[in-house]
DNA sequence: CCTTTCAATTTAACCGCTTAACGGCTGCTG
DNA sequence: CAGCAGCCGTTAAGCGGTTAAATTGAAAGG
């Protein structure tokens, strides 16, 4: 119901001051054609005169059934998108192919933040956007009853009737392994941030690895296993920290190096986390690569100037695809799925064992 | 009008269904404490069944007047706000505050990309928040038509009735030019980009420096000026580049450096440039500081590692604050005006002049 | 047995706009 | 001069909800 009935001007009040029906308003203000000079005139100065500032988009967006507007969601906080340089090019590319297209971009945080009111169910959007989620994300299962055009970036790997667009992360892993394995690493250990959105800091062996919600995360462990067996080796020790930041990345080195220091090479699953590593190796009086190998994964911009030996994924490709696939599936094609290349970013924090 | 009339379900094909009334069904879906405990269970089950997610946001925002959506405006394109490691700073931030309070952030670009439709008469949204426009911005005027709570960022400096916030540019940059005119600096030139948004490319003397409508770079011009004055200098050439780019930066320097070889200094208006101009002067066999001093502005993380004297402001905060400011005027405050402090980051590009 | 009280529902009045369909006029045409 | 377009504007049926206030019972109190 009204919050006021009274005062704000509308349609409505200015078609009544001209003795007009509000129809003619309303064509004043979206088909000046289908209206006389001489009207139209007439109703822009009324609603100039009434401070109308023109038809309400809410009102608007009711009646006509569409928004122009994707809505993003993120699993993390918002804040932390734009922390992440992943995050930020990914954001970059899909803002491209909005742009292009006339459509705003709703950020939405998927944070249960305190209130039960879901952001999700109350957004204002034609479709979505949703950027690496965990597989049992309960905003995406209410996304996905909207039933509006979705589109999954990275994870989770398998939806129904999305468009999904994302790396090969278990053969970009195993890419990397294979490289690893070839300059004669056997004893890997992974780092790892925040799987399965639990928050959990620890070890991570075992079962735990393998049914990450996380696909992302389950891949990349998965793709180093792979090149691991391939030369009889299955032991690959894990340590996990909640946040992808730099002192997760640092203070997981530690812990793990500690545990086992016979480790040759350690993998952090995101360059992020692998550059706070890099910092705590040479804080123990590592050199790298000399005494031990550190690599990341994704190729942000940072990646190239700490010399980091990295999975390089076509980040602001994989926004601006996003954007086409959704502007595509609105169009009415079937969902699709577009798997972007990896490779292995050789750099200078990668060599051969020590021994 | 409708466009399909029949299939989708609504509360009302539910309420028709259970023979109950919308309002029943409205209620067990937002207080689900005023409904027994039968019905609720009963409505969720025919909505399930219908497929049904829930009351639709538009006619809800319609209804209730409120749609916990904070509108961005940026002027650029949109991508740009990615780009630029100063906007990313400052989205950071803002996303703190939106996150903090439940809200939703809707990216709307003012780029008139084509179609008349303005993203900012359309965008559902309770306020905006406008980051740095040019003064007479057409699509700030356009908002500011719409009486939502607004809050500007660095510029326009003056606007009716919205809050306002942003560092003391003039004061910031008199500051760096202070320093440099104790260094012994008194040949100084400037470079910069996109004055109030027109695609100049070129020598920006005199007036068109003291009337340019983005009211940032005219203050940081200003400031320098006051430096100089206070010296007895009148002379400061300027040359400006359409966008914010390191290739921007270093095609100025070369064209500034070849007009006017007597410089000693050059002032960046932003880091972003003064990056560009610092490989651009390597390029041209100058060693910096010793040949010249380069300046940027803004103090983005990369100014740190590339050594660059800059000014610093507190980008984050900004963003932070923005969202603070747009609460409390929601909330029923008056509009206030928020001046951040600003200081100079001497690091290592910036020494005493040659000779 | 008659009130009260209170919880569970319904009633009904919005919210503000879009758009297909329709109709009165005016001016042209044959 | 009837017939026919077009132009302008109106009518009216949505779009899908929210919510204050009224209604209805049934349990509780006197």
């Amino acid at each position: 119901m009204a919050r006021r009935s009274s005062g704000r001007p509308s349609l409505a009040t200015v078609a009544a001051v001209l003795g007009v029906s509000t129809a003619t308003v309303s064509n004043a203000f979206n088909r000046p054609d289908r209206v006389s000079a001489g009207v139209k005139a007439r109703v822009l100065a009324e609603a100039e005169r009434q401070g109308y500032a023109g038809p309400d988009p809410a009102a608007r967006q009711l009646s006509r059934g569409r928004t122009d507007t994707l809505g993003l969601l993120f699993t993390d906080e918002l804040s932390y998108a734009f922390r992440d340089p992943a995050a930020v090019a990914f954001l970059e590319g899909l803002t491209t192919s909005c742009q292009t297209a006339g459509l705003n971009l709703l950020l939405i945080s998927a944070q249960t933040s305190g209130k039960a009111t879901s952001a999700v169910g109350n957004a204002v959007v034609d479709g979505f956007v949703v950027y690496s989620v965990p597989d049992d994300d309960p905003h995406l299962k209410q996304i996905l009853d909207r039933q509006l055009p979705t589109v999954v970036v990275d994870a989770p790997q398998e939806v129904g009737n999305a468009d999904w667009v994302g790396p090969d992360d278990r053969a970009g892993s195993r890419a990397l392994g294979e490289v690893l394995v070839a300059l004669g690493h056997r004893r890997i250990g992974v780092i790892t941030a925040g799987m399965g959105g639990m928050r959990y800091s620890g070890a991570a062996e075992g079962h735990r690895t393998l049914t990450a919600a996380d696909s992302v995360h389950r891949n990349r462990i998965r793709g180093l296993q792979d090149a691991l067996a391939a030369v009889g080796v299955t032991d690959l020790p894990v340590e996990e920290r909640p946040g992808n930041t730099k002192a997760a990345g640092a203070d997981a080195l530690h812990t793990l190096l500690n545990r086992r220091p016979d480790l040759t090479a350690v993998c952090a699953l995101m360059d992020i986390m692998a550059l706070g590593a890099l910092a705590a190796a040479r804080e123990r009086g590592l050199s790298v690569p000399e005494d031990l190998t550190i690599t990341g994964y994704d190729d942000i911009p940072q990646a190239a100037a700490a010399g980091l030996t990295t999975v390089s994924q076509p980040l602001m490709d994989k926004g601006r695809i996003a954007g086409e696939l959704y502007l595509s599936h609105r169009a009415g094609a079937l969902p699709r799925r577009r798997v972007l290349p990896t490779y292995v970013q050789v750099r200078t924090t990668s060599g051969p064992p020590r021994d």
